[in-house]
Order: structure tokens, then C-alpha cells, then sequence
DNA sequence: CAGGCCTCTAGAATTATATTCTAGAGGAGG
DNA sequence: CCTCCTCTAGAATATAATTCTAGAGGCCTG
């Protein structure tokens, strides 16, 4: 009957990896930091970081999907809150925004990640994660551009512009 | 006295490493090439491959660099070589098409190295190196910009047309 | 020409890291 | 209470890079 469960205790342990591992793959790349380097700085044994994430890559990985889930969860969750185009758009620029600098390290890390060699491991699931995300966001465009509210532009017109103000701020 | 001088033998050796490494880079990329695989390959002492190269990322820089500076030499004698606008761009795209075939493992290594960690070490003397390229072929290019035979473009509209041309190819 | 010196080569030894293994603690459910 | 399962720890192992030590051979100088 301790304060906090077995299974708590867990998710605990295992975001206490995740968050530690983040400040060392920003301060030094995900190539530079050792486990050790993970295990002093979390906490954790050796046994635990590799039972929670069978490898280092598979911890960057983890990473990277992690923050690149609460990214778009967030955003879309922003957008679907707006029926009318204006307010819609204004509210995801505000919240990309509030993300990258309340997530900056996140967001850094997403940045300088995303073409690393080990992530090619992962690349499906990126892609199909982008995937879906670019379809809710046309789906809610959808009927804005119908009433010619929103321009009609190529598919794939948006979401570099987003991408690309998050550069500008790291 | 032998056939081979010891200062030539040398030189052969620190070639038959390069080869050995540029083969093992392309076929497995650099991170995955072991240092045992260019001992292999090359016939060299690991004792050889780090009296002359230091460590494997010097290598591999090493290697970049040879390749960029061949390729960049040859391109300046032949553009020079020519002095009418016309002739002078047909000799250049002939060479660098001649180049990217005869030499298409060393094409390859460039385009697949030319974002890898390791070489954000060598990017000032990289940069230096295509400044001055780009330099001599601005003055090549000036005489039939004021004749009026070559459009006026911005400074860094060429390189990426060739750069181009070189990924269609790998 | 002999001796000393320098460069290059070899391969063993060392070091650094990732990863795997073995053991044990503690809670959940029967 | 007993058993199983998850999680944690840290030692042991494996793999690679890098450093060290020794020696061979040419080259220059006295």
C-alpha cells in the first residue's frame, strides 16, 4: 500500500527516461550520448532504460514519436475546437507557437532528428503518423474551401509553411 | 633498391586505403563500415589506417574532401579550357556527366555524405572550397554576362542545377 | 660506409560503449 | 500465503574504436 503504485511507479521511471534522454540528445546528439550518460541523468539503471526501450535508437525513436503525437493530438484537438475558418487558422498558429516555445526542446529535437539515419527505421510509421494528420486537417479545410473561405491550394502547400516557422525559432 | 621506393609505397598504401574505405562507405555507409572491414578490404595494418588518417571520421572526411576537390579541378581546367560561352557550358555538362558515371561511387559517397554528422568538422574548409569554385566560375562566367551571351542570374542559382542533375543519376 | 633518425607498418593492449544476462524485489491475483 | 509477472539493478560480455609498443627500412650525414 505504498503512496504510489507498481504500475505508477512505472510510468514514472519510464518518463523519467524519456525526459533525460531529451536533455541529452539536445545538449549533445543522440550520437554523442552514452546510456551512461542516460543513466546518471535519470536515474534509472541500465537493466530498466533497456527493459523500458530495448535500445538507444529505439529510445530516440520513442522520443521522436512521442513529441510528434502531442504535437499534432494538440493541434488538431486546437483546430476541431473552431467551426468558422478565420478563427480555426488563428487558433493553430497560436498554439504552434505556444508549442515550440513551451516545448522548445522538444521541438529542437523533432528538428535536428528527423533526418538522422536511425530514424529511417521508423519512417512508416512517421509517414502513415503525417498520414492521418494532413487528412483530419483536410477534412476540416473541407468545407471552408467549399464556401471559398480558404483558398483551394496542392495538397502538400501547408505544411511546410509550418514547418519551416518552427526552423526560424530554433 | 627496390622497384618501389619507400615514400611511393607509401603513397600506395594510403591510396589502397582510401579505395578499400570508399568501397565499405558506399556498400554500407560509414557508420556501419568497421575499421576491421577497410583493414580487410585495403590489406593495411590498423596500425597504417591511423598513422595516415587518424581516426575513421577523418577518413571519411578525408575521402570527401578528395572527391569534391577532383571534381571541382577537373570541372575549372575544362571550363577553362574554352572561351565562348556556348562551347564552355557544353564541355562542362559533358564533364560532369563523364564525371558522375566513371566515377559513381565517389558521386555516390559525396551526395550521401554531404549531410552526415561527422562532416558538420570539416564544413569551414568545405565552404572554403566551393566559395573559390564558385569564385573562378564567376569569373569565367563574367565576360559573356557583360556581352550579353549569358543571362544575369542570382549568385547561387548554377551549383544547385548540377547538384541536381547528380542525385537524378545515384 | 656506419649510425642515427624518421616514416611507416604491424598487431597487441586498452578503452569506451552498447547490449545481454542473472538475480532478486515487490505487488497483484488466486 | 504462494506464484507469477513486471520492473530494477548491476555485473558480465561483446564489439569497435583508438592508443601503444616494437621493429623494419630507407635516407641523410659525418
Amino acid at each position: 500500500m505504498s503512496a504510489i503504485s507498481r504500475t505508477k511507479a512505472s510510468g514514472t521511471r519510464q518518463r523519467e527516461i524519456l525526459l533525460a534522454a531529451l536533455d541529452c540528445f539536445v545538449i549533445s546528439g543522440v550520437e554523442a550520448t552514452t546510456i551512461e550518460d542516460i543513466r546518471v541523468r535519470s536515474g534509472a539503471s541500465v537493466g530498466s532504460i533497456y527493459h523500458h526501450f530495448g535500445s538507444k535508437e529505439n529510445l530516440a525513436r520513442a522520443l521522436y514519436m512521442e513529441g510528434l503525437r502531442d504535437y499534432q493530438e494538440g493541434f488538431l484537438r486546437e483546430l476541431k475546437r473552431h467551426d468558422d475558418a478565420e478563427s480555426g487558422i488563428r487558433a493553430v498558429v497560436a498554439y504552434h507557437l505556444a508549442w515550440i516555445s513551451k516545448d522548445a526542446k522538444r521541438a529542437r529535437y523533432l528538428l535536428s532528428t528527423r533526418e538522422a539515419d536511425f530514424m529511417t527505421e521508423a519512417e512508416d510509421a512517421v509517414q502513415e503518423m503525417n498520414r492521418s494528420f494532413s487528412e483530419e486537417i483536410a477534412a476540416w479545410r473541407q468545407p471552408h474551401i467549399e464556401s471559398g473561405a480558404i483558398l483551394r491550394l496542392p495538397e502538400d502547400f501547408y505544411t511546410p509553411l509550418l514547418v519551416g516557422s518552427l526552423h526560424q525559432f530554433s
